[in-house]
DNA sequence: CTTGTTGCAAAGGATTTGCACGGCT
DNA sequence: AGCCGTGCAAATCCTTTGCAACAAG
């Protein structure tokens, strides 16, 4: 966690940006962050502490964020921009319940692979891939079952 | 494409609603449709043939599309929703270039079958998933080494 | 001091909704 | 006739942009 803050410091500085409060504040609230926040969660969170940040300085700050490695943007097509961490967290896919929402990453090295392979089969050099894998969680399934 | 019309047809009238010359419109354009158009480019096509049609119709007849089971909303990251045949069409996945905006639809069974055991050994019951492998295409690779 | 940053409000783009009119059944 | 469907405009929702005041280097 300090490791991230020092690359997103470093990255600050080695594109001539400014630090400021809210950005370090933003950046806090979303390594806190455990799940795929969206920007208005982590807008709720950063105005716990500093009631006076904008939803705009999140949206911009979460961009920056992005560029410099430390967050990627996923969509789960709940229509919201989610993000997640990307440094320290080894690349996952999500399985996301259909009937509760709860989200679990997962890892496949096999799949892994084999997506890679079938990229490299069209032509395509891989650069990422996005793997949703939707249905029904165990809980809800008996849930439903009563 | 006549099977799909029928089954549209017994939808429509199962569910009481009517049948309008828009929606027999709407519903052929997107049949004719080859890869993922999103509403405004069925919107588009449709007032080639009659100019009237409303953007909300195309929304509204989308919607009961997907609700028949012809139709999937699919998501590419741009921003747009997009609409994908869902008849006759085998499953597949989505090879996206980065470069360009190409999209080819691939399968592979053996990553199929791994996703499921995959949900499974999460205590999930699977129902679908999608796959976005994004990369450069032959083509642009070529490009961009010039 | 110079330049980047902020919050607000306004703009934007995609999708949805309210409503009076018009068209199926 | 009755009710659903339509187009339009207005309303939403999420995200971006313009701008004047403000703060970091």
């Amino acid at each position: 966690m300090h490791d991230s803050i020092r690359i997103f410091q470093n990255y600050i500085t080695s594109k001539g940006l400014k630090s400021t409060s809210q950005r370090f504040r933003i950046v806090e609230a979303f390594l806190q962050s455990t799940g795929h926040p969206s920007a208005e969660e982590l807008h709720a969170k950063v105005r716990e502490i500093d009631p006076t940040v904008g939803q705009t300085t999140v949206y911009r700050t979460m961009k920056l964020l992005c560029d410099s490695g430390l967050a990627r943007e996923v969509q789960f097509g709940d229509g919201l921009t989610r993000y997640e961490q990307r440094l320290g967290v080894e690349h996952h896919d999500h399985l996301i319940c259909e009937h509760c929402g709860a989200t679990i990453e997962v890892v496949d090295e096999q799949i892994e692979k084999l997506q890679e392979v079938l990229a490299l089969r069209h032509g395509f050099k891989p650069t990422r891939h996005h793997l949703y894998l939707y249905g029904i969680c165990a809980d809800c399934q008996k849930k439903l079952q009563k």
